[in-house]
Formats: C-alpha cells, structure tokens, sequence
DNA sequence: CAAACGTATGAATGATTGTTCATATGTTAT
DNA sequence: ATAACATATGAACAATCATTCATACGTTTG
C-alpha cells in the first residue's frame, strides 16, 4: 500500500513550481541563514538587551550591569560571554576591573530598528 | 552573622555610581525591552529566518513554503502563526489556499542590517 | 606572601521551545 | 452530500538555554 506524507502529497498537487523554483536559487547559503539566526538568538533574550541598552550610554564594568539590572555577577558574566562570542560587545581590561562597551555601530542600529517595530 | 552575596558586595565597593545612576535613568520601560526581546527571538531560529527570507522574493503558499524548505507542512504552519503573531507575515486567503507575505518593509531592513554584521 | 577583590567558568537544574503526530476546520469538486 | 485537499491546532517529547551555586583565575593591596 502506497502512503503519502504531507510534503509528497503537498508537492505534486498544489505546489506553485516555477515561484518556489526561482525563490530557491536566490536564497543565501544554509550556513549563513543558521548564522543569522543565531545572531538574533543573541539579541532574544531581555536580559541581554538589557545590558546593550545599558551599553548605548556608557562603557560599564561586569558589577555595574549586575547592580543597574539586579542580577548576580555570575549571570552577567555568562551573558557577557554569550555577546562577546558574537561580537556585539569588546571588553577593556583595566587592573582587575573588565569594562565593557559595544563593539560597533550595527548593535545600536539593529536595535533601534528593532525598538520601531515595537513601537507601532 | 552577616552575609553579603556578590550584588551586595559589589554595589558598595566596586560601582561606578553615577555612571550606574545616569544610565538607569535612559533606561526604557522593562515592558519595552521584554518585547523588543521577544521580537528579536522571533528571528533567532533558523527555520524562520528561512521562512523571511524566501518571502523577500514572492508571496508564497504553506505547501510551497514546506517543499522549498523540506519541512512538513505542519512546522511550517506552526511557524507562520508566530511570525504572524509578530505582525512580520500577513495571510491573503484564496479558497482553500493561504498566501502568506512580508508585513512591512521592517523586516527586510532588519535581516539586511543582521547579514551584515554576519558578513564581517 | 597572603588576603581581598573583580571576573570567569563548569556543572546542575528548571523553564522554554521547535518538531512530530494525530486530528480538526474550512473550502472545492465530483 | 461526500471525498479530496490546504491549512490550523493541540498534546507530547526532545533539545536548548538562562540562571544559580560553587569555585577558580588573575590583579591589587597591605
């Protein structure tokens, strides 16, 4: 007995070939979609928006993003971590003190865009 | 006995107060930031990136969605419903059919900034 | 050198989430 | 009306991940 799955079924019978052809060549690369979202994974989590919103104003050390956002040192080192690792954030080593500050413009950029679509 | 845990003890020797204090006060709302979170969440999964991308070229079906991207039509479905839920897609019926595009032109600029940064 | 301090990190845990499977809903065609 | 079909949805399971706790590392101070 011959069975069909969802996708078969869906791919002879209702599938618009020629768009899903032409949409097909022009999509980037799997690897570069998986970096892109996992870009954005880095920015979907409020504790860490928290802190680059914190950093649009002043370089700040690890204990004064614990302390302005009510959370232990640990969990904004690991976090700091996670950002750092995407290159969202570029620590500055002064004595024991770590400050932190973003790494570049596309950070504030990215956010703000992202702040309009909130906002409407 | 007394005991400080790391907040604590932090906040009364290490933080640079009125750095701390002036940035607090630029702070949006918690409730802004929560959503902005959740936004950038939405965008931080590949199989939905995915999804984003191949509608930067056509309105397309769920069948067609599925089949380009080989998934089953129910993930694609599932998917589609947060997207939508986010104000990112928007469904246009016809009969049994359902095409689904970008919502507004947000979302390209905001994949357009992440590839960038990716392709550094 | 020893103690204090700021930061980093590994393991464990609880919560969140993407996919699958089964099924329901609504539309078209016979 | 009944069958076929496109899509939507609910429950369940597996995987991912943010926080906490304990502790280690590197720097400064007495």
């Amino acid at each position: 007995m011959t069975e069909y799955n969802d996708i078969e079924r869906c791919g002879f019978l209702c599938v618009h070939e020629d768009t899903v052809r032409q949409v097909t060549e022009q999509m980037p690369d799997d690897e570069k979609l998986y970096d892109l979202a996992e870009l954005f994974k880095v920015f979907g989590d409020s504790t860490r928006i928290k802190i680059l919103y914190a950093l649009f104003e002043a370089e700040l050390c690890v204990c004064d993003i614990a302390q302005l956002l009510g959370l232990t040192q640990s969990a904004v080192s690991h976090q700091l971590r996670v950002l750092k690792a995407s290159r969202l954030v570029k620590p500055r080593k002064d004595g024991k003190t770590v400050f932190y500050s973003l790494a570049d413009d596309h950070v504030r950029t990215l956010i703000a865009q992202g702040m309009e679509h909130v906002n409407e």
